[in-house]
DNA sequence: CTTAATTTTTAGACAAATCTAAAAATTTGT
DNA sequence: ACAAATTTTTAGATTTGTCTAAAAATTAAG
């Protein structure tokens, strides 16, 4: 399985996951930022290999093994953001490159190994549930922060967006994960919110709020 | 930087060490287990990139830059051995095939952390230097076991041979870095000599004493 | 239902890294 | 010195992964 193959195998399975329903080749083009051509030549060599079932003009869908592939490669990817944040002193918007590549590294016993020194952590940096040795991936209690209603509180479980930019947004409020969020106030015109975390209180604006995660308390 | 041209420029960095002479063409193929005429190939690309010279039929030899990015590759090869066998339980006959891999990661503030890490290490699990940041390489103060006199006591420090196979036989002879070596007896029939390790006494060959590294301590 | 817009695939080209087979240069042996 | 052996390079082919441009299929609109 080369490098290639492992990323096209991850956006596919990431994809599939958002919309439950086969895969367009455009949307394959997109999220690896290349051409439809390109990915139609890829879906085809994948599906040669039976990682993927691909019709013409239908798109694909993964099948067991590669969906298999798939999670083992977002496991890995999420152990190393761990071992970055946790030992290495990375912050949380700067583990997503680095882990891009780590997560091509083939040996069992590393990761096997690796997953043991961390102490065998439940979820990443960004509080992405991490994959364990079978495949089985925990379902996360998650709302988006948008829908909480005045007076509820949460506490903060993981974020949609998890680009630097984003992350570097929220380490400037102080937002982190874990954190205990109440909702002050909804301002219906634009959908922001003045939302209490920990002891600061700040307003956000709607496209904040949409990306944030929380686990409700009340 | 390729991964594959990473691979050429250790291995050629390495041959020149050796001999301090220009490399063959077929000295690089052997190293790399390729054909010459790929040898040839990469050769030719590396010095269009000016990482080496290269002149037809006489060999190659690695310009500053060159032996400066080989040297970063070593460091971070030998950095991820030691990470291996200090945090996570591998042996040293079992790094060197994953820090193939991982000597080709991309990030300077990875490996800057990782040494931190680590705290600074000296030498890898098989007693090679780690090159620090500026790619100085210290000079380990060492001997062959096979060339110690009868009588002559020291401190084993590394291994020539570090293939998988010498180095789980001497896991079985229980020699290891550190370990006191005293010469008891020299066969001149067949270079054999008997030796005491720590507490033990044991018969190794001329093959295995020569290549073992010790600093002499008497 | 037929045309227009969109999506997807095919055809052909290119760079990286490799190979085999053949040609060319260098080194060795007498 | 000259033929033979060895080393090295070239020529041409292959695989992976990508691209552009054009053709084909599907979907949307009037
Ligand atoms: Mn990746
Ligand atoms: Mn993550
Ligand atoms: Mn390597
Ligand atoms: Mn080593």
């Amino acid at each position: 399985m080369t490098l290639s193959e492992e990323n096209y195998l991850k956006a596919i399975f990431n994809l599939e996951e958002q919309t439950h329903k086969s895969v367009p080749t455009n949307a394959i083009a997109e999220m690896m930022e290349t051409k439809a051509s390109s990915a139609t030549d890829m879906v085809k060599r994948l599906s040669e290999k039976e990682l993927l079932k691909y019709k013409p003009y239908q798109g694909t869908r993964l099948t067991p093994k590669g969906k298999s592939h798939a999670v083992k490669v977002i496991r890995k990817h999420r152990l190393w953001e761990t071992f970055l944040v946790e030992n290495l002193d990375f912050s949380w918007d700067e583990v997503h490159e680095v882990a891009e590549q780590l997560e091509h590294i083939q040996s069992d016993k590393l990761i096997h190994q690796l997953d043991k020194f961390l102490g065998y952590p439940k979820t990443d940096p960004h509080g992405d549930p991490i994959p364990d040795e079978e495949g089985n991936i925990a379902k996360i209690k998650k709302k988006v922060l948008a829908e909480l209603q005045q007076e509820d509180e949460g506490i903060c479980v993981g974020v949609d967006d998890s680009s630097s930019a984003f992350l570097k947004y929220l380490d400037k409020l102080d937002i982190s994960l874990g954190n205990k969020i109440k909702v002050i106030e909804k301002e219906a015109f634009d959908n922001s919110m003045v939302i209490q975390v920990e002891e600061n209180t700040i307003s956000i604006s709607s496209l904040a709020s949409k990306n944030i995660y929380v686990r409700k308390t009340s």
